[in-house]
DNA sequence: GGCAAGTAAATTGTATCCAATTGACGCGAC
DNA sequence: GTCGCGTCAATTGGATACAATTTACTTGCC
C-alpha cells in the first residue's frame, strides 16, 4: 500500500499530519530543501506537496519567500466555522435520510476510541475529534461533500491548535454521542442544533482563550519576521 | 498585472477557461509537454497547474498515464449539485443578513450583461451564468465559502457542457433577477426556494438531455483510447 | 488468421541545475 | 548615533536531463 502511492502523496500526508498535530507550529517556515532533505526526497516533490497544502489552506506561500504554516486570523477562523456549520448541517440532513448499513457501528466504534484518550488532551485528541466529523461526512457517500468537510475540519484543527489552550475533549465526545443519537432518531433539527452548539462551543473556546493568549499569539504572528 | 502573477497561475487560469469554454472537451488528454509547448513554458509549470486543476476537480490524473479533462458521471454530478445547493443556501442566508453596500449594483450590472448575450447560447453564456453565482458568493465576504462555491460552479459548468445540449439561458437570467429581489426583500426562504428550483432545473436539464446525447457522449468517453 | 510475447516509443515521475528575486548584513555618510 | 545605500547570501521560480513505467506495435508461433 505504501508502494502504490506516489512520493508527493506521501510527503503531502506526512506534512499534513505534522501540521495538525502541531509538530509544525503556525507561522513556521517550510524551506523546500530542508523538508526534502528530511524526507529524503527532492525539492520537486516537496514543491508539489506544498502546492496541494496551499490549496487546502493549511499553508500560505509568499512570493519568492517560501511556504509558512498558515496562521488563520480570527476573521478567517470565523469564516471557516461559518462554512463548516453549513456543510455539516448538510451532512446531517443527508445522513438522517440515508445512513449506510454499517454507519452507526463505525460511528460508535470511533466514539469509543475517542473516549479511550479522553483523559490526555493534546494532538491525538484533536485529531480524533476531527476524524469523527470526517467519518460522518464520509458516510454520506458524497465524495465532494466529504472532501470539503475534511478540509474545513483540518483547518479548524489548526485554529484550535493556535487559539485554544486545552481541547477539553470531554464535552466534545459527549456531544458526538448525542449527535449520533439524534440522527438515529431521524431528528434533523435536534441533530443540527447539537452540532451547531458543538461547533459554537468549539469556536467560542477558541475565542475566549484568545484574549489571555493574545500577547504571545500576536508576537508569534509577527515573530516570523524575526525568526532566524 | 500580467507580470505580477506567476506563470503557474497564468497557465492554470488559461487551462481553466479552456475547459469551461469547452475548447478542451471532457475526456481529452492533456500531455504535459504538449501543453507546455503550446504556452511556451516548461513541464514544471504545467505540472503545478495540473495539480491545482486536479484539486479543483476539473481534471483527473491516472498514474503514469497523465491528465484528462474530468468527465463527471451522473453520480458525481448529483453529488456536486447536492453540495452546491447547500453552499448557495448558505450564501443566501448570509447575504440576506449582511449585503455589502454596492452589492445590488454589482449584481444588477451582471444580470444586464447576461441579458446582453441572452440570444446566443454557448460557452460565454455558460460562463456568465456561472459567474453570477460566483459574484453572489464573493459578496458574502467569506473567502472560504466563495472559493468552494466557485469550485462547484465551475464543475457544474463542466457538467452542463457535457450533458446539456443547449443552455437555454432565458429562464436562468430571469431567475437570477428573482433571487436578487428575494434577497433584497430579506425573504431567505423564498430566495432559497428559487435558487433550489433554479439549480434543480439546471440539473434536470442535464439529466433529461443526457439520454439523447448518450451515444456520442459514451463514444467520446471511450474515444480517448483511440485518439492518436 | 489469431493470439501471445517481446520490444520500442512515448509520457510521466523524479532529480539536478541555472537564474532571478528577496531579505540581511555591513559600511559609510550625515 | 542613526539613516541610507550597496553588496552578499539564501531561497524560490523555472528549465532541462535522466529514469521508470505504461502503452502500443510488431513479429513470431500455434
Amino acid at each position: 500500500m505504501t508502494e502504490k502511492t506516489t512520493l508527493t502523496d506521501a510527503v503531502h500526508t506526512l506534512l499534513k499530519r505534522a501540521i495538525i498535530e502541531q509538530a509544525l507550529k503556525p507561522g513556521m517556515r517550510l524551506p523546500e530543501d530542508t523538508v526534502g532533505e528530511q524526507f529524503g526526497v527532492s525539492r520537486t516533490i516537496v514543491r508539489h506537496a506544498l502546492v496541494r497544502l496551499e490549496n487546502e489552506g493549511l499553508i500560505v506561500t509568499r512570493r519568492n519567500r517560501g511556504a509558512f504554516v498558515a496562521e488563520p486570523t480570527m476573521e478567517e477562523a470565523k469564516q471557516i466555522f461559518e462554512v463548516r456549520r453549513a456543510l455539516e448541517a448538510e451532512v446531517i440532513r443527508i445522513l438522517a435520510e440515508r445512513m449506510p448499513a454499517s454507519g452507526y457501528d463505525q460511528l460508535e466504534s470511533h466514539v469509543r476510541s475517542e473516549q479511550g484518550v479522553k483523559g490526555k488532551d493534546g494532538p491525538v485528541s484533536i485529531r480524533l475529534a476531527g476524524e469523527f466529523h470526517t467519518l460522518l461526512a464520509d458516510l454520506t457517500g458524497n465524495a465532494v461533500l466529504s472532501r470539503y468537510v475534511s478540509e474545513v475540519v483540518l483547518r479548524c484543527s489548526l485554529i484550535m491548535a493556535m487559539y485554544a489552550k486545552t481541547h477539553s475533549s470531554d464535552c466534545a465526545v459527549d456531544e458526538h454521542s448525542q449527535i449520533i443519537a439524534a440522527i438515529r432518531a431521524g431528528d434533523v433539527g435536534k441533530a443540527t442544533a447539537i452540532m451547531d452548539h458543538h461547533l459554537g462551543a468549539v469556536a467560542g473556546r477558541a475565542e475566549l482563550q484568545k484574549k489571555p493568549d493574545s500577547i504571545s499569539s500576536i508576537l508569534s504572528r509577527y515573530g516570523k519576521e524575526l525568526a532566524t
